[in-house]
DNA sequence: TGATGAAATATTGTTAACAATTTTTATTTC
DNA sequence: GAAATAAAAATTGTTAACAATATTTCATCA
């Protein structure tokens, strides 16, 4: 016990405060498909109490992060190859709107952000910090979507990307190969600064479909002690 | 004690049903924006605990049908004049993307089966039945979204579906005009018949564009009695 | 009147204790 | 040892009582 604000062995987190950890986790890869979540455990965890747990399970269920299965808890979902696929094809839909709107009211200050989120990317990359280049490289998708500026658009985009660490882990397993490549990112931009709808809705659609095409089914992983997931990538032990 | 399925005035329901009962509500148009929803009251409506509504009063949350301010309990949403225009380009976009991939696909089958579902629609309408003429109407686009085969667009739908009845009371009035057009929907089912994707893409998007287009700000409504609202059609006394 | 504020009431939020169910462990039998 | 069974433990589900907050009511005063 030593830097933080310490009560138990955690300081007591807010209900949006566990559910926004929980995702992270996910995100962050962390948190593999199949994991049993227990509710006294994640309530000792994260210092609160049961009722909060619950409610957060349940929104992540509502989410499809976690399957919950009344009587037997919640586990974190395995999404099937079906629903992965679907996940994709539904992804290409809404970023190729995302682009057509975009680019019909893109302008240099929206492209300039763009380009320097993209430069970070690429040095994070060259860095092998492939932690935050994978930030990075969700936050490019993110802010395309919320540049175009449909909300409703935004909201699936952000539920897809949430989801799409599961289809991953489940189906095609943790390697560098399965990201998003940092040069057809750029290749997007280009695109979309020289006004190409149609060029930028091809990358995109090559970009996607790069992972999308790999998705199979894939041998068991065993499974790993919660407490360890869940902690934040700095404090972990390096191996 | 006869059958045991009885308790106060209602039977007591399970959550599920609590939940499909106030979204049908809101579909029928009978739910309108703003209404508050208090838990004991609707905890004594419907025959269940309070925890029950309460749940059932989160889950509607999420999916954008209530409001919930802490502390200051629930009510029927308002969704802004920016969200349902959100919604109606959204909604093109996804059935869009639908009427592609179920071109693809389509066969005598599913042709036949849509345009019985269109008669019946037709009949309605003739009959002056509009209460089932909506529902109908609502079922043509579900079913187009299920023959599309993509689980996750489906989902996305069925999420705009029951957030449009709000969007239309809120801002366009619950008149006749503000309803999807039969003689559209026919000309959509000759159109996938011939194959023709750009024709069915074009008269859905004008199809959606004749109630989108006419979203603007609209003057207040009082309140009305909640237990009225809930109880389905069936048994309400006619005016 | 109309504004102010204090009680009374109504409503939402939380909790700890209990119930129901599942999972694990231990024991027996073959 | 494997299978079957029973007891114990762990886990999830429910509830009623209480706490916290918001709203209404009503009396008071300028």
């Amino acid at each position: 016990m030593s830097a933080q604000i310490d009560k138990n062995e955690t300081t007591g987190f807010s209900e949006d405060e566990v559910l926004r950890q929980i995702e992270q986790a996910v995100l962050d890869h962390r948190l593999p498909p199949g994991t049993k979540l227990k509710e006294v455990q994640l309530a000792n965890l994260f210092g609160v109490k049961r009722g909060t747990i619950r409610k957060v399970l349940t929104r992540l269920a509502h989410s499809r992060l976690v399957d919950q299965t009344p009587n037997r808890g919640a586990t974190v979902a395995k999404p099937s190859v079906k629903e992965g696929r679907d996940l994709f094809a539904t992804r290409r839909v809404i970023e190729s709107a995302d682009l057509e709107t975009l680019i019909a009211s893109a302008d240099d200050r929206m492209i300039r952000h763009l380009k320097k989120l993209l430069e970070r990317e690429e040095k994070a990359y060259r860095r092998g910090d492939s932690e935050l280049a994978l930030k990075l490289s969700v936050d490019f998708h993110r802010e395309l979507a919320a540049m175009a500026g449909n909300s409703v658009l935004e909201e699936y985009l952000n539920d897809i990307i949430r989801r799409t660490p599961l289809v991953i882990l489940t189906h095609l397993g943790n390697d560098e190969e399965n990201r998003c490549r940092n040069q057809e990112h750029v290749a997007i931009v280009d695109a979309i600064e020289q006004g190409n709808v149609k060029k930028a809705v091809k990358i995109m659609h090559r970009h996607l479909l790069q992972i999308e095409s790999k998705i199979q089914h894939k041998p068991e992983t065993p499974q790993t002690d919660l407490a360890t997931l869940l902690r934040p990538p700095g404090e972990r032990v390096p191996a």
